[in-house]
DNA sequence: GCGTGTGAAACAATTCACAGCG
DNA sequence: CGCTGTGAATTGTTTCACACGC
């Protein structure tokens, strides 16, 4: 079976089955079983199956999924086919750390801007790129067809530049401010806090 | 009504609720209804109203929440009461980044050494810390009482330096590695990495 | 009237369990 | 025989809707 709706918690545990599919592959891996695939990826078996029934029969029944096939199969799907440009605001440290990461370029994303809104720190390298001052944001979206926006600034300023992003065409943000973002529908948003997952995590403790 | 078995994704929403709670108190609001805090979290006023409910009653029936009574008791109810001490693991660019993230003590997490397994790195300062040897590692966690980890290492390094942590009697670990920790019962792992995130908001695009 | 707190209803996600195929 | 793919059963989560108190 293929297509239908398919649950957003399905799609955020693919990148999961990407990963360990990778590191199986390094390992020399070709064949594997859901339920090796869900010890690495910390998933159960059942699930993985069922995660993958929304978008076709990619296994082989009494051997399991080939490994590289499986692998290509949900790059395909999450359309990671295609390197996605990508533009940053915010050239603190966090900026800095985000330009030089490199398992960005290793999975077909790219940092091809950085803005930031004080003079100081515009001109300044950081990594292969120079800092830009906010008012190229519109022309550098739409001539290097940038679909994603970092922003790495704080909360204050964060839903605004958000607003100008998504008005110059952004369409997906992946957002480092402790700030929930109201944007149009349509407009993806994740969230990386890591005070978030502190606070969670202390209610365990 | 209070105690019960509750949700982890309820728990995982009370620090939403806290930072829109803060945000309100800094703007003056004495009083909040649940639709407001709600469009200030990104939830749903009845959500926030149920998820409230599994700790207590803490609203007034007619006019809402009020806004400082609310923030400390979601603080207490998070054990964020008490400074918790974290340590960090890896010393490159955003090892600095989070050495530097103003936001941690603010919030009442303190990172209280760095450590690199890199024998160029050690010695080096890192904000006002100095990056030590991997050997201090239990001992640096055992005397300061350190109850959270932090890992900002390769993940070919993660699932040995986490074990590791563990076994010195770390509780919690933020986990930037893009892997999968196997770590015994009770030992709360977070993982926090951008790639995954931009891979299924890639599915969307 | 307004907004909380909460059972009951609706909806969503996960696990089970097994037919079917290599 | 082993392992996938998948309906059915179970479990979990969210929304509804209204009694109750300010």
């Amino acid at each position: 079976m293929a297509k239908a709706e398919v649950p957003e918690v399905v799609v955020a545990r693919l990148p999961l089955y990407l990963r360990a599919l990778e590191y199986m592959a390094e390992r020399g891996h070709d064949l594997v079983s859901s339920s090796a695939l869900g010890a690495e990826a910390g998933v159960s078996p059942a699930q993985i199956r069922k995660d993958l029934s929304y978008f076709g029969e990619f296994g082989k029944q009494g051997l399991g999924y080939e490994v590289a096939y499986l692998r290509s199969q949900i790059q395909r799907i999450l359309q990671l086919d295609h390197c996605w440009n990508m533009l940053l605001v915010g050239a603190g440290a966090l900026g800095h750390a985000l330009v030089n990461y490199r398992a960005f370029e290793g999975h077909h994303y790219r940092i091809v801007a950085v803005f930031d809104s004080d003079p100081a720190k515009v001109g300044q390298p950081i990594g292969h790129l120079v800092v830009e001052p906010m008012q190229g944001l519109c022309e550098t979206i739409q001539a290097r067809e940038v679909t994603i926006g970092i922003l790495a600034i704080p909360a204050e300023s964060a839903q605004v530049v958000a607003e100008e992003l998504v008005s110059c065409g952004i369409r997906a943000i992946l957002n480092y401010a402790p700030i929930h973002l109201v944007l149009r529908p349509g407009i993806r948003v994740s969230y990386l806090d890591p005070v978030a997952s502190l606070q969670s995590m202390s209610y365990f403790l």
